[in-house]
DNA sequence: TTTACTGCAAAGGGTTTGCAACATG
DNA sequence: CATGTTGCAAACCCTTTGCAGTAAA
């Protein structure tokens, strides 16, 4: 069903070569670390797993992935960044549910139907208001179970 | 169907006592600054709105109206926060249409049935996940007329 | 040997806060 | 007159950038 780990690094090579740019370590590091996290993390979150990067290059190379589309950045309401590996990548199409205590995001599945459901209001507000649609983003936002707990 | 202005300011003078807060000239201008709007405006625009308004009052205001449950604070891709009125003030339940290019949301209406689907989605996540479920976040992101014109 | 990448340190920019003066109940 | 509010200026924090050196094609 989903592409494995040797596909993910090749296709990020392959879209930053196509960007003029080169797959390094750095890199390899962020990617490899968001494929193995199973929810969107932090830049914080990202340094420490790749000990010794500094922030800057982290930044800098979260937004060449970015660009290059392997990347995909989100900013909920809490106002620090997280990142997570673009859906084509992972094969894996999802939404987000959202603690506003403490800002975590769990990736959760939508059932076909109302996926469609959106997706037929996505195209008839694209004709509406002559807007060209790239994509949607269905966030269920709330208080999560350690948060609820830690309230009590 | 909607409450009218005077409506909006007693809810607003009402929960902002029910705080221990005052509802003063500022935090006013404020909300008729939102009201008068018809989707949300960032802290920028509401200052040109409210002429001599310092940041930093505005900043503290919103944060006063946003925890007395007056305004909602949203963040979307670029890093500035926008403001728009408590749905129950309007009495208006809508989501957002997203330009990636230039930052603008435009309030858009969600029909019923898919409204309800999303409804029925988030009790069954309320329910696996433990999550206590405040609201939800339907975002169309793509790019408006003016902004694709622009680029051709 | 050219072009991209790194890492440090410094700057940016939206947002928050300390504090003294002011206004409201 | 006690408590909330204002506005200035400075601090904060996440993020970006200049620059000199390094590594890859």
């Amino acid at each position: 069903m989903q592409p494995n780990q040797i596909d993910v690094h090749d296709t990020a090579d392959e879209r930053l070569r196509r960007d003029g740019q080169r797959y390094t370590a750095n890199r390899r590091a962020l990617v490899d670390a968001m494929a193995s996290a199973d929810r969107p993390v932090t830049v914080v979150e990202l340094i420490d797993v790749a000990t010794g990067m500094p922030q800057s290059s982290a930044y800098r190379n979260l937004s060449v992935l970015e660009d290059a589309g392997v990347v995909r950045r989100l900013v909920t309401a809490d106002d620090t960044a997280r990142f997570e590996l673009a859906e084509d990548l992972t094969g894996h199409h999802h939404h987000h549910l959202i603690c506003e205590a403490c800002g975590t995001i769990t990736d959760i599945d939508v059932p076909t139907d109302l996926e469609d459901g959106v997706a037929t209001f996505a195209a008839s507000i694209a004709m509406s208001h002559g807007f060209r649609i790239e994509h949607h983003r269905l966030d269920l936002i709330g208080v999560c179970p350690a948060c609820s707990t830690a309230a009590s």
